[in-house]
DNA sequence: ATTGTGGCCTGCCCGC
DNA sequence: TGCGGGCAGGCCACAA
């Protein structure tokens, strides 16, 4: 799914369904309605309300209820996709199909007035849940500043792309977007995360808001500079080294042994 | 506690 | 053209 980036998409699609009541609810597939949640209580608590806000922490969608209603919270996975009234959040998601198959249905909302917001998500890696615990979460990417990336970075050996990807000290980095954001910082995915000095640090905080930034605009976090070098072959946009591929934070991770240190 | 690994799901692309 | 293998923008349970 979509990185924070995409997910920052829907949110503003899913704004565009604010107000309007709901007026029926189908979840055909009960494997993603997480934490016990079930279709017949999922529409109980939400048919005749309205969605009033759309948040987003990370990669999480928040969608809040009218009245004491509950929030909504959505995840993504991978590969799931938001539409609302046929208009889809994100363009283009290179690793799902752009088809829009009827059968990847996962969760639709009928609202009052004809429309519908709908998630579509082919390999079933995202959900929905009510009330999600939202502080399970660190700061937002977006956000972040110096001194919230140092709290996340901590005193850890682990490989600073594997801090940063992790959701609980700093929300809404996966995969793509780590790797371009450490190779705009011309920082190591492997070095130990508490390695950085003050200024890698503090330089590394604006790289983060600033590539959510360009990325956002333009369109994705496949948008990347380093997106067309992440194949066998591939090499660094700025120096033109050949790009390394290895396993970090247990994801394939390209970067340039020449100029990320 | 922290860190790494495997598994979950399914679609798609590449090579034989 | 058909088939098998590998890969995938994420996350969670588990083991060391």
């Amino acid at each position: 799914m979509p990185e924070l980036v995409g997910v920052e998409h829907y949110r503003r699609l899913a704004e565009t369904a604010l107000g309007r009541p709901i007026a029926r609810v189908r979840a055909p597939d009960p494997w993603y309605l997480k934490r016990g949640l079930d279709a017949r209580a999922l529409g109980r608590a939400l048919r005749g309300r309205e969605l009033v806000a759309a948040r987003r922490r990370g990669k999480l969608l928040l969608l809040d209820t009218s009245g004491d209603g509950p929030t909504l919270g959505l995840r993504f996975g991978m590969t799931g996709r938001l539409w609302v009234d046929g208009v889809a959040g994100v363009e283009e998601l290179i690793y799902s199909s752009s088809r829009r198959d009827p059968a990847w249905d996962r969760l639709v909302l009928d609202l009052a007035d004809g429309t519908q917001l709908r998630v579509s998500d082919p390999r079933r890696l995202g959900g929905v849940e009510l009330d999600p615990a939202e502080d399970r979460l660190g700061p937002d990417a977006a956000t972040v500043t110096t001194a919230e990336l140092r709290a996340a970075l901590g005193t850890s050996t682990a490989p600073l792309k594997a801090r940063l990807m992790d959701q609980s000290r700093l929300a809404g980095v996966g995969n793509l977007l780590a790797d371009e954001i450490l190779w705009r910082a011309h920082l190591s995915p492997v070095r130990p995360a508490a390695s950085l000095t003050g200024p890698e640090t503090i330089r590394l905080a604006r790289v983060i808001r600033s590539t959510v930034s360009l990325l956002s605009v333009r369109g994705g976090s496949h948008t990347g500079d380093l997106m067309a070098e992440r194949r066998p072959g591939g090499v660094c946009p700025r120096d033109g080294s050949g790009l390394v591929r290895v396993r970090a934070g247990g994801r394939t991770t390209w970067w340039c042994g020449s100029c990320q240190l």
